[in-house]
DNA sequence: TGTATATATGACGTACCACGATATATCGAT
DNA sequence: ATCGATATATCGTGGTACGTCATATATACA
């Protein structure tokens, strides 16, 4: 179950919206909580941004750019955008299983 | 972030597989091991699938049957239907926004 | 002046999840 | 008859991601 994700580790859900986010462009933290708030509908905490922030850079998935200001602006690396990318394919591919099963048109 | 994966609760990972699984017909808990392993690519040990299990029927998405043998079945609820496909769908949402990012075609 | 917004850090608790050990029953192979 | 593999489930232990809240400061606005 840990391969599933990828690099994504094992809970995965605020750190796919936070790579979904900075697929768009390099944004800083505060500009990631109302990105991820717009298209998932719900919001995110500080801790909960901060700590993914944290542990993404940790693993090689974004990276820090020059603050402005008081903004720390990271943007998706290589491997981060390989990372998403994968993820989103796979799970694509296991969304139609699961409405194809939903359906009755798969057992 | 507590509402987007509705009724599934924060960590939806190992728990969306079930429900996947279940969506096919209902299965008792070493199928639905194996049945995941089959479409996430990856074993799910006992202890994350009947952990997994017993907060699901806990709350409701699922719900146990007549055990045959020492099998357990379990099939999803209503409840856990509508759940999955609405989990389906905003993910599916989801998806293509993230791919549209990736591809430039999207702020 | 005071209040709201922007922006980030830190502490703390919950419980999900991963791994492994264990128990038993059946079935196949030797 | 026996031994191993498969099927099936329970329990325990620990890590850590995540959620919530409190806090700090700077700027903008009323």
């Amino acid at each position: 179950m840990n391969q599933s994700l990828g690099e994504l580790g094992r809970f995965a859900e605020p750190s796919l919206y936070i790579l979904v986010s900075l697929s768009g462009g390099p944004k800083h933290g505060y500009a990631i909580m109302t990105d991820v708030e717009e298209i998932s509908g719900s919001p995110m905490g500080p801790g909960t941004l901060y700590g993914a922030l944290a542990r993404l850079e940790r693993r090689g998935l974004i990276e820090a750019l020059e603050p402005e200001d008081r903004r720390r602006p990271y943007r998706l690396t290589a491997l981060g955008a390989t990372t998403v990318r994968a993820q989103l394919d796979s799970l694509n591919g296991f969304i139609r299983t699961g409405l194809a099963r939903l359906d009755g048109k798969a057992p």
